[in-house]
RNA sequence: GCCGGCGUAGCUCAGUCUGGUGGAGCGCCGGGCUGUUAACCCGGGGGUCGGUGGUUCGAAUCCACCCGCCGGCGCCA
């Protein structure tokens, strides 16, 4: 990498060279120049404490009166929480410091001055942070979060790309549903209606005659008014669909997928983890997990008095009760075809089920990933789309891709705030996003 | 969509039951302070009490409607 970068007309060579972790290590007496923001400060008149915040850490910057020239210990005097600044100095091993290791300044300078008192403290409540999202990421907290968040996702492309899926992009403007009408949010595109992408399954399943294995990670939307912690109105979307496979093979893959996922968080970040105050064991979510039917699910929730009518879908309680059963993620395999969408491959042998699973997080934490095998044949799925009483004209194209060659598949999407929202025990799915969308939010 | 809760200073709240000139802590501003850890001490400014209408001599307070958000349910990943 080029040190003379585009910012050097800036100034004296703007580009940052040291993080606050990296300095935190060095040996005393080094010479350090940083580059961050003031989260907290104490003034002891001729002398200062400034926190100096940045991506990595926070560290202690002690500002003297007659160590640094006068105007710069002025403005650090003046300067409110949040200014950007750049101090340099010598790193200190001090007791009396937090973490033991302070900086003592000799040059500072404020890059960037903050012109109100920054809103965000400690106390804030729930709406006040939320309304004012886009500073509340500055916390460590936060950033810790999305870090865990971008290495769950490299882990999971990885792991994808190591067993042969090519990432495919699909389109978020759609026309008909996947899921069912209601949960759609229409549009106007140019006059005509469109609506945003609930998924990418139908795309992907066309890809697999091109490319036979695909995923995609982008956003789903969800026209839904669940006020709930596990719902968002927008989430990213990790999708996969493979060709010539059955219902056992995409089990196989969604759980050595999420193995990958939480290993690779697990290997990644351990200083996130212990910053938030949570460990993680790979072993919980190591394959194979358990399968259940949902008949047997039935039964087991039988057995602790609570009584679900055939066909009917788990509601939260019943999740709740069912997922106290296991230790690992497990999965609830063959659905009833009235409680599932109309493309779930029926049964061989019981007609009556489908061919399909999700995986539900122990603990409580419910569904994370959905997922099974698909109508292949053109007759059935046909049959299918006029028993949901739906339109075969809407899904003429997907019905098309019955006619020509088409080969048994199967595939699954799974919630990435989900997994996250599971795996760092959040406390609300919108914890795990930068800017979340839920119904009654669209701001920040 | 249904059930419940909340809305008073920049923030966190008290005051509402029982109507009578709106308060505290923190932050901010001014002053002091050379080892703090959410520093501390002294002083100061700061409000359409979510909105509209009603009752009343008088409403943050009582009544009606509306708006916003939070928690839960249903639905889903």
């Amino acid at each position: 990498m080029a040190r003379k970068s585009f910012l050097a007309g800036l100034g004296s060579g703007m580009l940052k060279k040291l993080y606050v972790e990296d300095a935190l290590k060095m040996p005393e007496g080094s010479e350090v120049e940083l580059l961050g923001w003031i989260r907290n400060k104490r003034i002891h008149g001729g002398l200062i404490f400034l926190d100096l915040r940045d991506r990595s850490g926070i560290i202690q910057v002690a500002v003297k009166r007659g160590v640094v020239p006068d105007g710069e210990f002025e403005q650090a005097e003046s300067a409110l929480r949040e200014s950007a600044v750049r101090v340099s100095g010598t790193v200190r091993h001090d007791p009396r410091a937090p973490n033991g290791v302070e900086i003592r300044c000799r040059r500072l300078e404020v890059i960037g001055p903050s012109l109100d008192d920054f809103p965000i403290r400690k106390g804030v409540k729930v709406k006040f942070v939320l309304d004012n999202r886009h500073l509340h990421i500055r916390s460590p907290r936060v950033a810790a979060i999305m870090k865990i968040r971008a290495r769950l996702l490299s882990a999971a492309r990885n792991w994808l790309e190591s067993r042969g899926f090519i990432e495919v992009n699909c389109p978020s403007f759609i026309t008909a549903a996947v899921e069912g009408g209601a949960t759609l949010f229409e549009i106007d595109y140019f006059g005509r209606k469109a609506y945003l992408t609930q998924s990418s399954q139908f795309y992907q399943e066309a890809a697999i005659y091109s490319l036979e294995k695909v995923y995609s990670l982008q956003p789903s939307f969800r026209a839904e008014l669940s006020r709930t912690r596990r719902h968002l109105t927008e989430f990213w979307h990790l999708e996969a669909e493979m060709a010539y496979a059955e219902l056992e093979d995409i089990l196989k893959v969604i759980e050595e997928l999420l193995y990958a996922m939480v290993l690779g968080v697990y290997e990644s970040s351990q200083r996130e983890l212990e910053l938030l105050k949570l460990k993680i064991d790979p072993d919980a979510a190591k394959p194979p997990y358990p399968r259940i039917s949902y008949a047997e699910a039935l039964e087991i929730l039988d057995r602790k008095g609570i009584k679900v009518r055939w066909g009917d879908d788990f509601g939260a309680d019943e999740e709740r009760e069912l997922s106290k059963e296991f230790e690992k993620p497990f999965f609830v395999t063959y659905w009833p075809r009235e409680a599932k969408a109309f493309y779930h491959m029926p049964d061989r042998e019981n007609p009556d089920v489908c061919r399909n699973a999700d995986l539900l997080a122990p603990g409580g934490f419910g569904e994370i990933v959905g997922g099974g095998q698909r109508i292949h044949d053109y007759d059935q799925l046909l049959e299918r789309i006029r028993e949901n009483g739906l339109n075969p004209e809407d899904y003429k194209w997907y019905l098309d891709l019955r006619k020509y060659g088409s080969v048994p598949h199967s595939g699954f999407g799974l919630g990435v705030e989900r997994v996250l929202w599971w795996l760092l025990k959040l406390p609300h799915i919108r914890d795990a996003c930068l800017f979340p969308r839920t119904p009654a939010r669209v701001y920040p």
